[in-house]
DNA sequence: TCGTGGTTACAAAAAGGTGCGTAATTTACT
DNA sequence: AGTAAATTACGCACCTTTTTGTAACCACGA
């Protein structure tokens, strides 16, 4: 075990969010019911392996359900629990505060306050 | 530049909120300014490294603000720009998320989502 | 043999920590 | 007076830890 306390729920929230897959598999998964091969599809970039991991990760969290139906080949599918479904506004949200804030190219603004020195060295 | 073009917004913020300092650090921030050591000593498990690292990334992304005042020993102030600010209820509402839906902390009230394994050992 | 969902072992890459160096000025000690 | 140390916010180099990718394997029925 690496960590016991769970200290702010933020902090809790952040570390099962974290990374590239995990909104994404949720904004998949807020279409419908899905497989695992159609995650696939939807996400190519993502490795067999990651995938599993991942949603074995939102199953544990109670963001996604899985459903497995006996037979060969096997068949699995996923989707969001109704916790999950409470999750997908507030992600939209962070992606419409994204588009609003930052948006497209640089964004200087020179505050122009009190101080000495410059504001912000540019960088790659 | 290291990335492609943005795909959906919802990458873009998770790629610079994932990891666990960006949000501890804007929860801070919101208490209002800071210096880089007062940062250090809010949270103090994380390295000097880290901390100037984030908290440029931040800058770049237009979250924090930062001031840099003459003289030695020098002087550097932190805070939210308006942008930052309409973030942090964005995030308060993951926190709240997070402690509705799944009970990690050692709260009551088991939600009846699967069988309870034992409630002291947690996994990942 | 293929196809499905999943696991494991190993390798690569990324993230993170430690410690040293730097700046200009004040304070501390000799 | 003169030297040494401390201060603050870093950058850099080196090393460890964690995460992610690759590939092969398993199950079994068509």
């Amino acid at each position: 075990m690496k960590s016991l306390v769970s200290r702010c729920p933020i902090e809790e929230v952040m570390q099962l969010l974290s990374g590239r897959w995990p909104t994404l598999l949720i904004y998949y998964l807020k279409q419908g019911t899905k497989r695992f091969s159609d995650l696939r599809r939807d996400n190519p970039t993502i490795s067999h392996k990651m995938l599993s991991l991942e949603l074995r990760k939102l199953e544990d969290a109670g963001i996604v359900e899985r459903t497995e139906f006996g037979g060969y080949p096997l068949r699995v599918e996923y989707q969001l629990t109704p916790g999950g479904h409470r999750l997908v506004p507030l992600i939209d949200a962070l992606g419409y505060w994204w588009e609003t804030t930052s948006d497209g190219g640089g964004h200087s603004s020179s505050a122009g306050a009190e101080p000495v020195v410059s504001n912000t060295v540019l960088r790659d």
